[in-house]
RNA sequence: GCGGGCGUGAUGGAAUGGUAGACAUAUCAGACUUAAAAUCUGAAGGGGAUUUCCCCGUGUGGGUUCGAGUCCCACCGCCCGCACCA
């Protein structure tokens, strides 16, 4: 009998079913399709354990689907433009094209090995030109349909690398790889109107059952809808009305003040004429923009000496104020202050010794407002003081719609809804991305590219030696005739934002290879993803724009109307983590070990003792990285999909443990040498035939349950449970190579590669990756006998057997015949007894 | 601050309102072995009684129920997301 040897496995089985090609996803009427998807990687040249975790994931979906008679669409690529390949390129030399290619290479190179259900004739690169040239299509026929437009935006500017940052790139003010100061810059830019659809994308929410509402919610709170009133408050001096919005226009009668943002035209115009506002807007501007420096930055303000009159009486003026905590992107860029009922509003009124004015009160206890705004919920009934529309006691909510409707009435404001979501903004002055198919015209404007002329290609010969973006100083890349009137023109040398390759990659894969973004026929089969699986990271962003774009294709022609919400169902995975090892250098500075140099709690090289600290996600910076690579040649593909998937629930994160990783091995080791050993036994039928194949039939209701809802750790389970059981069982042979063939198929969508080499073992015909999924008998789940458990006054205190469909009286019966029933009862009945049949018996006293 | 989630043995975790701790790790004992590894068998929530019996036990306190880890309320702790959003 052989030993357990996954690399002679594994490789043999995978050329066995690339030479079968059953991964390839084809059309048919048939069989019903599934379209399984995980998110795609990026190319950064080594996978990690959080792919190994995410694929295989998708790859035991793909595979149980395809043992369960669909057609599957199971597909990979490389979200492979973006930053990285041009800062390696900066770095180290090279062409971001070569680094980029290399990586896929590498990366493919190690993702082979884990034997994943993957139609590899799909796969494509968003750097392709084949790609990015159908996205540049894209792009042309959204431009047509109003879905892109032009404007001004303020960006962050490095003067020294002369490039847009992100603002994620800069840290304290300064560019994060230059260091430079970053200035605010006004950009001609392109952006995307997705705010059209905020309503559209925020309703559509509701029907994504089978998301989880985590990120449904997020996405909510990111669409961010309000709804308010809208109006102006007319300046005492007859300069132009100043208008705010407001989502508590209950609260009227308690303004104070009225403040304007910084940025706001009013504050520019006196700006320019007045030494001491610019001064004071500048100090606004300086502050850092990073979460903490906002939320410490005290409140500020300048009273520009313009008084406004109150809409509901003329007599009374306000003052208005520049003050640092209004924003100019959400709703008009002004406010009314009201500190009564808003903390902002009242720390800023008790700094500058405004009035602060109650408009309602708690009807418990009433008292006014001293350091603390009484915010109540809008739900909350109070008591009203003076209301104009004449409430007295009526919640926020009824409060507010009363507003509205009198302002409306009365003609001096009006109702309004906003939204949080503004328009996304494409435009990257880089070079790898895709260019923006666009050419810049003296006499025409701005020309799209003619569509045959497309794809409008990356210049290969580009250099990274200076700072800018290479494209801006191609001269003949960049010199090009104006489609339209033929005369010099200038293309757009601003590329995509990598979002945008990752927005509509799911909907290529039904036709990769066209000559058009998508094919209909394809796109109507294979649409929508059935099931998405992905990190929690990407729950509002690519998410969000993923939805926008499947819209966007559906005006422009490119999906059907079905596929607007493109993922039917999502799944989010939590990450693999693992133990850090610490020690410290002289100075006492941290300094990290690598797993694999520490042995018994002790730095190998070394014998120092170190410091472990609990799990955290593995990253490289902290050393505790295990590479999937090392774990594959150590204990084989089906060990590390194996372990990944047993130990915590799939959305939960996943401690790696070498003992873990070990014990995987060890168990798949057990299954094949228990098969091995079935398949060279010859033993008649045994009484003991039937209880294993009953345990059979239920391990195949559990396992396919589980498969099914994402329990893979609680299938996990009970494949062990059920080893055991066949281990340890008396059954004769004939029985036992059912159920190790059983074992064998319900272990195949997360050991592939063993499954397989059982299945032939065991005389199984043709790939078990392609044999039927098993179905449980019914009639072999239902035991005859059931232990019940017998309660008394809700605690166990017996066990009873007795037959599973014997009816309640009986049981009642034969429950309180039990010693430790009539020792409870002493005597006397039993106020009750409650029987619920198969499960349990309590008898109350 | 707002919103969401989670608290179960030494550890990861299991449990349609119905026998809490499945399964696994680590631990301990035994078998096999000259020995070790591997493998196999078994023990194990805490406490008490030592025969198989009793008490306590799912963050804390209350509630609903014949019965609560599970449902409801309050509190404590941890994690995540958003945030001067008017």
């Amino acid at each position: 009998m052989s030993r357990y040897s996954a690399s002679d496995i594994e490789a043999k089985w995978q050329d066995a079913w690339d030479e079968a090609g059953i991964f390839r996803a084809t059309r048919s009427a048939d069989k019903p399709k599934y379209y399984v998807l995980e998110m795609f990687p990026y190319p950064s040249g080594r996978i990690h354990m959080g792919h190994v975790r995410n694929y295989t994931m998708g790859d035991v979906i793909a595979r149980h689907k395809l043992a369960t008679g669909h057609n599957v669409l199971h597909p990979m690529g490389w979200d492979a433009f973006g930053m990285p390949a041009e800062n390696a390129a900066m770095a180290i030399g090279g062409h971001p094209k070569t680094w980029t290619y290399d990586n896929i290479a590498d990366m493919r190179g190690q993702m082979k090995p884990l034997g994943l259900s993957i139609d590899w004739s799909r796969e494509f690169a968003t750097c392709d030109p084949e790609y990015y040239g159908q996205q540049q299509a894209l792009f042309l026929d959204m431009l047509e349909a109003g879905l892109v437009y032009r404007k001004n935006a303020v960006v962050n500017w490095d003067p020294v690398d002369m490039t847009v940052l992100a603002n994620e790139q800069v840290i304290d003010g300064k560019g994060w790889r230059s260091g430079a100061e970053v200035e605010r810059r006004e950009l001609t830019q392109w952006f995307f109107n997705i705010s059209s659809m905020s309503e559209e994308l925020l309703e559509a929410l509701d029907g994504l059952d089978n998301w989880p509402a985590k990120v449904r919610l997020m996405q909510e709170n990111w669409i961010g809808k309000s709804r308010g009133l809208q109006f102006a408050f007319d300046r005492v001096d007859g300069g132009e009305p100043i208008t705010v919005y407001t989502t508590r226009p209950d609260t009227l009668m308690g303004a104070s003040f009225v403040g304007i943002s910084p940025d706001h035209p009013i504050a520019k115009a006196l700006e320019a004429e007045s030494p001491q506002v610019a001064d004071f807007v500048a100090e606004c501007r300086k502050g850092g923009t990073t979460e903490e420096a906002i939320e410490t930055a005290p409140k500020l303000g300048y009273d520009t000496g313009i008084r406004v009159k109150h809409p509901l009486n003329p007599e009374w003026e306000l003052p208005v104020w520049i003050a640092n905590f209004i924003l100019m992107d959400y709703g008009t860029g002004a406010i009314f202050g009201c500190p009564a009922h808003d903390q902002r509003d009242l720390d800023f009124c008790r700094k500058y010794d405004l009035p602060v004015v109650d408009t309602f009160v708690a009807l418990t206890d009433p008292k006014p407002v001293q350091d603390e705004a009484f915010v109540p919920p809008k739900t909350e009934k109070v008591k009203w003081i003076n209301h104009f529309a004449g409430l007295d006691e009526a919640t926020g909510q009824e409060a507010i719609d009363a507003t509205v409707d009198f302002a409306e009435a009365q003609g001096w404001g009006e109702g309004v809804t906003k939204y949080r979501l503004r328009d996304w903004g494409l435009s990257r002055q880089r070079y790898w991305g895709c260019p923006i198919p666009v050419v810049h015209c003296d006499t025409c404007g701005v020309v799209p590219e003619k569509k045959e002329n497309l794809p409008v290609r990356l210049p290969d010969d580009v250099t990274f030696d200076k700072p800018g973006n290479p494209l801006d100083r191609h001269p003949t890349w960049r010199d090009v005739p104006c489609p339209s009137c033929g005369k010099p023109a200038k293309r757009e040398t601003d590329t995509m934002d990598t979002f945008v390759d990752s927005s509509w990659y799911f909907a290529r894969f039904t036709a990769p290879r066209a000559e058009t973004p998508t094919v209909a026929e394809d796109a109507e089969y294979w649409m929508n993803v059935d099931q998405y699986i992905g990190g929690i990271e990407h729950a509002i962003l690519h998410l969000l724009y993923s939805r926008f774009f499947a819209r966007a294709m559906h005006i422009t022609g490119h999906l059907p109307a079905k596929a607007i919400e493109p993922f039917d169902a999502l799944f989010t995975q939590g990450m693999v983590t693992h133990e850090i090892y610490q020690t410290r250098d002289d100075k006492g500075r941290p300094v990290y070990h690598l797993p694999e140099d520490i042995e018994d709690g002790k730095v190998k090289a070394t014998g120092e003792a170190v410091e472990i600290i609990p799990s955290a996600k593995m990253s490289k910076s902290k050393k505790n990285v295990v590479d999937p690579v090392s774990i594959i040649s150590a204990f084989g593909a089906d060990t590390a999909r194996w372990f990944v998937l047993s130990d915590s629930p799939p959305e939960r994160d996943v401690e790696w443990t070498a003992a873990g990783a070990e014990a995987a091995f060890k168990h798949l080791s057990r299954v094949f040498r228990i098969a091995s050993e079935i398949a060279e036994a010859d033993v008649a039928p045994q009484a003991a035939d039937e209880e294993l194949m009953r345990e059979m039939n239920k391990t195949i209701r559990d396992v396919t349950l589980g498969v099914d809802s994402f329990g893979f750790n609680a299938a996990i389970a009970k494949l062990y449970a059920f080893t055991n059981t066949l281990a340890k069982s008396k059954a004769g042979t004939a029985a036992k190579r059912e159920a190790a063939k059983t074992l064998a198929q319900l272990m195949a969508p997360m050991t592939p590669h063993l499954s397989e080499e059982i299945w032939t073992l065991l005389g199984g015909e043709g790939l078990v990756a392609t044999a039927p999924w098993p179905v449980a008998d019914e009639a072999m789940l239902v035991d005859d006998t059931v232990t019940l458990p017998i309660q008394i006054n809700g605690k166990r205190r017996a066990e009873i057997s007795v037959a599973k469909d014997l009816d309640k009286a009986e049981v009642e019966k034969a429950a309180l015949a039990v010693d430790a029933v009539i020792r409870a009862l002493d005597g006397a009945a039993p106020k009750k007894v409650i029987v619920v049949p198969g499960r349990i018996v309590n008898v109350v006293i």
